[in-house]
DNA sequence: CATGAATGAGATTTCATTCAT
DNA sequence: AATGAATGAAATCTCATTCAT
């Protein structure tokens, strides 16, 4: 669901990077903005490190002045993602109610997660056979189910939640809801209404924790129209192999 | 969420290997279950076409003699986690309440998912980078989907589901986190409880949808001990990359 | 001086290489035989594992069948030269006086030396920069200078030799003036006469030590014209770099 | 043996370098000074024109202010360390025996090749790749030999040494001995006795020549203890590269 | 003079796949 | 059928040297 702050891995990158002219700043740069191109579109195993610096406009081995691998550019290039996905866009009011909170809530995270859906795409990838980034996802993961465990436990005291729902267990599967049907809506291409993804994820949710959603007024009617036949259509994704 | 059946990958395969002596047959499955066991520990990149025929107990150059690629025995491979996975282990009452349903329903996926988490695991990977293999797991998710979406239309129907919800949408997201969660937990190592883990997904499940649930007697109370810190441990894997 | 046996590397090798059809055995043996030629005549770093391939008439991949590095080929080859080197030629008979066994010693160790010049002189090259080499190189010195030691120590306690020596460095002192003439002769291409060359190591190394030398007969006299400038002239070594 | 003056390497540089700054000459000197530590702990091979750089203080550019290329600094290094082995330390008594010369020169030798070992060590390992340093170490291994050959033409002459030894052969067959030993012993890192060393030299040198040695009242002695079993102690160069 | 960014040649190594026996 | 030898495409990374500021 929600986003937060956690410790960076940038911390160590950008204590490394201070004596830098003007030229090299930009240079580096735009081997990054190069590197996100080429990671969300060809993945990071088909992404070679020539395509970066030539997509930078630089020569391959110039590259190595700034990072010593495509493991080290990629780590910077998902750290900029996370910033970006966690970026506390609306200083939500406390106040509100449940539904209210988490519809927000959503609806940032899909935001986030559509403006970097590629690169998403790439960090799931490189998740499934590096352990570091594993584990990197790992750590965001836990912020994100800590956040909702404590909210859940909140609602629980208040009486308007579930209590025989255990906080934790939860939150990972509400979490696990969320960040697998954005996954499967913004990259594997299942078409789906923005609105309608969004009150059904919330109500779910909400509902799921014995919270009271709003009678489901216009709520969730989607045209026929709309619904497809699956399978997956990434668009975005050229160069792919078939998995050599 | 549940499993069924559908259009397997292998019936191309089955057609094209009649004429294969008893000898013949005997390699040719030794080396899917040599690359059952290759494919769980190393994942598909770091599997050597060599590992699997070594651990077959054949040479090198007699893997192409059944298979004409890595990716066609995986195909093979997936086919049976596939099938292992949607058997119909318990030919399940109809007229059992829909908690009882998708709980039993939940308790066969688990089952299944552990007998292949490792497979599960390399079958993740592949679908991150090759287009065939995704769309065989959008193809199988369709199928839980239609499943799914029938079920809570004859819920909205008897008047038991909650009538905003569009059935498509919720069977998408409610099929998301049954799936991601166990990803997360047999897969990643997070350590939970079993019946905790069936309760919270099965109760998440039914109240989002509007239904009853039991009221929650015993259920998910679980001991604080049983609780630990995230992080991946898929010890299952060995000789991992670190992503080179 | 002499030569002698030892534990060779070959050792671990050999028992590596037993299940090998004939094919194999041949291509084998023939990059290890181009082995010879491409590192004589380029050195070890200049030496590229392509062209001991195409040299052996195999592709460039084909190489790591055999061997997994251009370090491993060394190994071999210089095992080889080793083995070439430390040839029990002739039995020597133990009764001979000392400057007879000196001088047949020095002979044979001239012979070997210069059918294995060019190779030894890549050895030296890679010893320089390489430890494993090194200690290779280090524990064959080793042998000659116990074997020396002895000799000395025997000679000594017969009255023959100078008993103010101390035999060990003595040995090494003396194996060193071998090692190194026949290096400046054979590699360097300082042209000397055979005869004058062993004649004068012989006569260096027994009167140094004390001992008896015949009367110089007819023994060390040569035409000044035989003498010439010096200067490096390995005329066996192409494709030298200039150090880069 | 022993050492002298030549014509040293230097003397093209030294015209090239006449219009430099006072700031110039000072990042000049600090260059060379830099190159003689990383020579000296890394090869030559694997001495990184950056690491000079970086260790005198200037930037990698900075180098080919004053220096075309690597070769060119480490020729400059090794035309020092040259100068600093010839320096004529002690205006040697014309007048002395044999072997009080031969004993003064060597422990000359000795002395020089301490202060340098490191710094030969990497001499010798560019002599066997590069002809131009192969050549010039010919040139000063000739300026000994034809001092060393005119001193045993003169003993002879007087009646003191083997008039049967070809005083060139002898020349070079003794300065290979001094040299190879003091390698085997500061380069190497066999640990020996200076004082056993230095007398063993000697002696072997004077009798070997069939010159008269003093009797050997306290001469060579050595306490066992002080024998070691050899192998390579090459601690002071770090950074060696397996050789890749 | 100094800087440090940019260049690019070059070599090693892996392994899926083909082929001759 | 089985074997295992042969192939070669591909990609990473290093570092001496050049160059623009």
């Amino acid at each position: 669901m929600a986003a937060e702050t956690s410790k960076d891995l940038s911390m160590i990158e950008q204590s490394m990077v201070p004596e830098l002219t003007r030229r090299g700043r930009r240079s580096r740069l735009a081997l990054v903005e190069a590197a996100k191109r080429v990671f969300g579109s060809d993945g990071f195993l088909n992404a070679r490190v020539l395509d970066i610096a030539t997509e930078a406009g630089l020569s391959h081995g110039s590259f190595y002045t700034y990072f010593e691998s495509k493991e080290e550019i990629f780590r910077e290039v998902i750290d900029a993602v996370k910033v970006d996905m966690t970026r506390p866009v609306s200083t939500a009011t406390a106040q509100e109610d449940p539904y209210e909170t988490v519809l927000r809530t959503n609806e940032q995270y899909v935001a986030g997660y559509r403006r970097n859906a590629a690169l998403m795409a790439t960090f799931e990838e490189v998740c499934t056979f590096n352990r570091e980034m594993a584990q990197y996802r790992a750590s965001i993961r836990e912020e994100y189910i800590a956040r909702n465990s404590r909210a859940i436990r909140r609602w629980q005291a208040l009486g308007l939640a579930d209590a025989s729902l255990d906080p934790r267990y939860a939150a990972i599967a509400l979490g696990a809801m969320v960040d697998r049907f954005v996954y499967i809506w913004l990259v594997l291409g299942e078409e789906l209404d923005e609105k309608v993804a969004l009150e059904t994820l919330t109500r779910l949710w909400i509902q799921g924790l014995g919270l009271k959603a709003p009678t489901g007024a216009g709520s969730a009617a989607v045209p026929a129209s709309q619904r497809r036949a699956p399978g997956q259509k990434r668009s975005s994704r050229k160069g792919e192999s078939d998995g050599k």
